[in-house]
DNA sequence: ACATTGTTTAAGTATTTGCTTAAATAGTTA
DNA sequence: TAACTATTTAAGCAAATACTTAAACAATGT
């Protein structure tokens, strides 16, 4: 193995395939970076938990999630606050009370993952 | 509001639907659970990376992988056993060459990640 | 058996993430 | 407007993550 700035270069490595590869990458590269942007918010067991319960129940305001979850509600409210910046819930004031819900966005991928669940994939 | 151990408790909550909630999420944990884990190592820029190579060119080696993605081999090869302890990808020497390629549960995944790619809701 | 190639493992470090407490903001009610 | 309720924001810390280099391991060829 030859190496290039610590890169190790395969002697017998397929070039084409390599540049090809090279190629697509980028092709694809922002889809790529958002896709595993939304994934790694899906990637946490608390929000996860939060997805699961806003497709279940609605609508929750953070004082409930955080009974609901047992945690204190400044955690729960800076999970909610990732999950808004990526667009995957949205709030409505109600009084004093703002009540999170999923994004049409949200609702589509929360309705895939459970589907593997069901489906005992993972 | 008052407090419980730092815990919010709203005056005005609906207990019923807070002890239904809870009593949801103890049934579901264990999925969820795994979910999440798998979610959060596909979560991950390069992982992703490694699943579109992966699918594209049904089997690679780290050192394929290390110059496509232009990082050092042991970095790949570090993200390629977490992806292998998830069950996510599979190996098969070839002389002193160890080529990986996705599992079946992660072709599904993969596969509807990239779905939702297309469909544009990521 | 020794050198070479392909790869993994280990140890150290920097960055990121998630929680905690305390303070700030905003709406509600007396 | 003052007290109260619901929530967010900020700062600090601990744990987890990902990369780096160096060393170890495994197979191949001489």
């Amino acid at each position: 193995m030859k190496k290039d700035n610590n890169v190790c270069i395969r002697i017998d490595r397929n070039a084409t395939q390599i540049e090809r590869c090279k190629t697509k990458l980028a092709e694809i590269s922002s889809s790529v970076s958002n896709l595993s942007k939304t994934l790694s918010l899906a990637g946490n067991q608390v929000r996860m938990n939060i997805f699961f319960l806003l497709h279940e129940e609605n609508r929750l305001c953070v004082c409930d999630l955080g009974e609901i979850l047992e945690m204190k509600v400044p955690a729960v409210s800076q999970h909610l606050r990732k999950l808004k910046d990526a667009d995957l819930v949205q709030t409505e004031r109600e009084g004093s009370t703002i009540y999170y819900y999923l994004t049409d966005k949200a609702k589509s991928l929360v309705q895939a993952f459970f589907s593997f669940v069901t489906v005992e994939v993972v």
